[in-house]
DNA sequence: TTATTTTGCTTGATATTGCAAGCAAAAATA
DNA sequence: TATTTTTGCTTGCAATATCAAGCAAAATAA
């Protein structure tokens, strides 16, 4: 994102915060979280962000991600969702009930032969 | 980690490449590199990081976390690899598989009543 | 062995993070 | 209305990230 500045701006004024109530909750003085938000910051630290993600309650990711950091796994989160579909279609699986797939599983790789 | 310089010195000898095979690779100094691994660096770019992690073949959280970074998700991780558990024990699942155990599971979860 | 190249490292230099202190306009209080 | 407080902002300042240039030891080639 070019002009990160102005979302944030735009998210404490969602929760109708002052520069100071969020020096206050996020321990980062206001004299910075002014830059920041009027786009004189470029690249300010993941412990900032993940700091203001939980007062503005964004996920710390999505900030990384507005002010330009690689964000972990962007391409094997598919992979994984992939991998994950069975068990999401399927829904919480009891114990007793995964064994009894694992053994079904068994059985109908066994069976062609 | 306190000292994680000697980690990416590690690293990097694993792979038997020499600071400027890595400035390469990474379009990252060796000079920088050099300060890197002898500890003189506090908080590296998570740019830097991501370079770094897909040369040497280590995830980029992982090196998040080695350098002090706040890691995304670190609770919700773990439920998710309970819910992937099903999936990663059972291994690939081709999608005649996945249909027999879909049904399969309808079966015994209609089974009791 | 001598000359060349490679390698790790140090040393300024520049840009950026993040802060403390202070200032002026706006808001609240007296 | 006059005074106090709040709020957003600017401005140095110290610390850090990162680099280009260069240097000396080690490795390689001649």
């Amino acid at each position: 994102m070019e002009n990160y500045g102005e979302y944030f701006k735009a998210l404490r004024e969602a929760k109708n915060m002052t520069l100071r109530d969020v020096e206050k909750a996020a321990d980062v003085s206001n004299a910075y979280l002014s830059q920041l938000e009027s786009g004189k910051v470029k690249q300010p630290s993941p412990l900032t962000l993940y700091k203001l993600a939980e007062i503005y309650g964004v996920s710390y990711e999505l900030l990384m991600e507005k002010v330009g950091y690689p964000i972990p796994n962007k391409e094997k989160k598919k992979e994984e969702a992939e991998k994950k579909s069975i068990a999401y279609r399927v829904g919480t699986i009891s114990n007793d009930e995964e064994l009894e797939l694992l053994n079904y599983l068994k059985f109908i790789r066994n069976r062609k032969k």
